[in-house]
DNA sequence: CTGTTAGCGCCTTCAC
DNA sequence: GTGAAGGCGCTAACAG
C-alpha cells in the first residue's frame, strides 16, 4: 500500500507530468520524452520501466508543451461554407479518416455566410494553431478584402477542394464539372434532345461556373444556340426545384430537357413537372449533378453525375500531409466522375419541341 | 523609410511574438498582455501604441503558449459516430454557432464505428487538449471498456446529446424520443389503424430504444398485442427500407400502417410498396422520424416527426459553455417535437387487414 | 545510451 | 499604471 499522506498531497488529480513518469521510472525527462517520440533510442531496461510508469499513472503529454515546444500542432483546419449538407459532410469524412490515420486532429472552421467567422480561423492559421489547412470555400481565408488591411502571410500549407481557386499558387484538388457537364449534354444530344434548359446554381460559386461552362460547351459541340429563355437559376435547394418547375408548366414551348447543376434542384423540378401532368422523361428528360443518395430513389430514379466525394476528401487531405511533411506536391489533381444513367432520362419526344 | 537591413534581420517571416510588440510600443510585455485581456488597466496612451504596434506588425497571439500558460483551450472537442448523416451535421451547425459566438473552436471526433479512435479523442480530454465536450455518441469517451484499464479520470466538463446516456451524471440535452413516438402511435391508432408494423434501427443505439419503447407504449394504450411478425430490424438506411417492402410485399397478412424509426427507411419501404403495386396510404399507411428535407418531397409526401436539431446543437452547446464557466448546470433537458402530418398517411382500409 | 540545460510564447504575481 | 521574473510541460541541443 501507499502512504497515504503522499496521495493527499494531489488531491485535486492534476493531469501526470513527464516529470511524473521520469522519477517513477529513475530516470530523466529526457528519456521519456525518447521512449515516447524515438524507441528504438532508448535501452530496452529503460524503456519498460518508462512505459510501465506512463500506464501506472495514466500520463498523456501535453498537447500545448509539446506545440509551443514543437512548432507543430498536429491540428489541420478545414474551413467550409456550411456544415449543414450532404455533399460536405461525405468529404468531410474522407477527410478525417486520412487525418486520423496520420495523426492529426481536425479543427472545422464553418463559414456560414458570415465573413467575420474568416478572420478567426484566419488568425487559427497565423497564430500557429494549426498546420495546414484544406478550403473548401472557393478563395483564400484572410486573404485581403478589397485590398484593404494586408493579405494574411502565413507559410501554412494550404490545399484547396472542390472549388478551384483561381490564381491561387496552391494545390488544388477538384472534379472536373466541366467535363463532367459536357458528357452529360452529350449524352442527352445522343438521345435526340435540341432544347435542353439548364438550371444553375450560385452564379458566385465557381463550381458552378464550370458546370455552366461545361452546358454551354455541350451545347456548342451540337450546333445549337445558347437560348436564355432555357436558362433558370436557382440556389441548389429542392425548393428551387420547384420553383422552376412552377415556371415550366406556365409555358407553350418547354424544353425536351433540363440538366440542374445539382440533385436536389432536378428532384424538386421532377415532382413538380409530374404533379403538373407532365412525364418524365416521357414530354421532359431531367438529369442532375452529385448522385446524392435520394437520386436513386425518387420516382423516377434520376439521371445523374456520380461525384467521389469521400474520395476527394482523402485525396485533398493526403496532399496537405505530404505539403506538411515537405514533401512538394502541388500542382492540380482532378478526379472522375461518372455518368450514372437512369429512368428520368429518355429519348426526346418526335413531335415538334 | 525603413532600414532595409532591419528588415533582413527576420526574413523567414516568423510570426510575431508579445516581444516585439512590447518592443515597437515601447512598453513591457506584461503591458502589452494586459491591453489585451484588461485593457481598462492599462493608460489610453499605452494602450493605442501597443495597439498599432499589433495592428502594425499583425500580431497574433500564440494559443499554445497561451493554453499552456492558462491551461485553458478554448476548443471543444465533439464526438459523433458519423460525419456523413444530415442529421448530425444539423446539430453540428447549431453547436458551431454557439460556440464560435462564445469564442470556442471545436475539434470534431468522429468515431465512424472504429474503437480505437475513441482512444484519441480520450487523450485530448485527458490531456487538456480541450476544455470541454459533447458526446454524440451514446456513451462516455474513454470510459474502461470491460472495465479493463482505468476509467479515465478527467475534469473536463462534458454533455451528452441526443443519445441519453443512462448512468452518467452529465448533463443531458434530449430530444423525448419516447413521447414522439406514442405520439405518433396515437394518431395512427386514431385513424384506425390497429395492425401497425414497426421498424427499428440498430437495437445498440439508445435513442433507438427509446422509439421502440414508444411504439410499444402505443399499442399497450390503445390496448393491442405487440406482434413479433409486424417488427423489423433495419439500419437506418434507404435500403433496409427496400428490404422491409420486399418482405412486406410477399404477405399475405399486411399491416395497414408502418411506422419506421426513421424517414430514410421510410422512405425506401415506400417506394417498394408502390412499385410493388400497393397503394400509400390507401393500402398501407407510412410514416417516419426525423423529418429529413425529402420527407416532404417524395411521393406521397411522408408524415414524420419533426426534431429541433440545430435547436438541439445550441442547447447542449450552452449547457457545455456553462458548465466550463464553472455555472452548474446538470440535469436533463428535454426538446419538444413536432408531429408533421403529409400525405403518406390515411385511414385505415376497411376490409379485414 | 542518458542526463543537463535552455528555451518555445505567454500570463501573472510581485514589487515599485 | 507599469516592469521584472518565473514557470506552464515539453523537446532538442549538447555533453558525457
Amino acid at each position: 500500500m501507499d502512504d497515504p499522506a503522499a496521495g493527499e498531497e494531489r488531491t485535486l488529480t492534476r493531469a501526470a507530468r513527464i516529470q511524473d513518469v521520469a522519477r517513477l521510472a529513475e530516470v530523466s525527462t529526457a528519456t521519456v520524452s525518447r521512449a515516447l517520440a524515438n524507441p528504438e533510442r532508448v535501452s530496452p531496461e529503460a524503456r519498460t520501466r518508462v512505459m510501465e510508469a506512463i500506464a501506472q499513472i495514466g500520463y498523456v503529454p501535453n498537447p500545448a508543451a509539446r506545440t509551443l515546444r514543437s512548432q507543430k500542432s498536429r491540428m489541420v483546419l478545414v474551413v467550409l461554407p456550411t456544415l449543414d449538407n450532404v455533399f460536405f459532410s461525405r468529404i468531410l469524412r474522407g477527410i478525417e479518416e486520412t487525418l486520423f490515420e496520420a495523426g492529426y486532429g481536425m479543427i472545422i472552421g464553418d463559414l456560414d455566410g458570415l465573413p467575420e467567422k474568416e478572420v478567426r480561423f484566419a488568425s487559427f492559421m497565423a497564430a500557429g494553431q494549426v498546420d495546414g489547412a484544406l478550403l473548401l470555400n472557393g478563395h483564400l481565408v484572410g486573404q485581403s478584402r478589397n485590398g484593404e488591411g494586408r493579405p494574411l502571410k502565413t507559410n501554412v500549407p494550404m490545399v484547396a477542394l472542390c472549388e478551384a481557386i483561381p490564381g491561387a499558387e496552391i494545390p488544388q484538388i477538384e472534379v472536373d464539372n466541366r467535363a463532367a457537364a459536357v458528357r452529360m449534354m452529350d449524352y442527352l444530344v445522343a438521345l435526340g434532345h435540341r432544347r435542353i434548359a439548364y438550371i444553375s446554381g450560385p452564379q458566385d460559386n465557381v463550381l458552378e461556373r464550370e458546370r455552366f461552362q461545361g452546358y454551354h460547351e455541350g451545347l456548342e459541340r451540337a450546333g445549337l444556340a445558347l437560348d436564355p429563355d432555357l436558362i433558370f437559376s436557382g440556389d441548389y435547394s429542392l425548393d428551387a426545384g420547384v420553383v422552376v418547375g412552377t415556371k415550366l408548366l406556365n409555358r407553350d414551348e418547354r424544353p425536351t430537357a433540363v440538366f440542374s447543376s445539382n440533385d436536389e434542384m432536378a428532384i424538386g423540378l421532377m415532382r413538380t413537372l409530374i404533379s403538373g401532368g407532365i412525364r418524365v422523361p416521357g414530354d421532359i428528360s431531367v438529369v442532375g449533378f452529385d448522385d446524392i443518395e435520394f437520386a436513386a430513389v425518387v420516382e423516377p430514379p434520376l439521371t445523374t453525375i456520380r461525384q467521389p466525394r469521400r474520395e476527394l476528401g482523402r485525396r485533398g487531405a493526403k496532399v496537405l500531409l505530404d505539403l506538411m511533411a515537405g514533401r512538394n506536391r502541388a500542382g492540380r489533381v482532378r478526379l472522375e466522375t461518372e455518368l450514372v444513367v437512369r429512368g428520368s432520362s429518355g429519348p426526346a419526344p418526335s413531335g415538334p419541341g
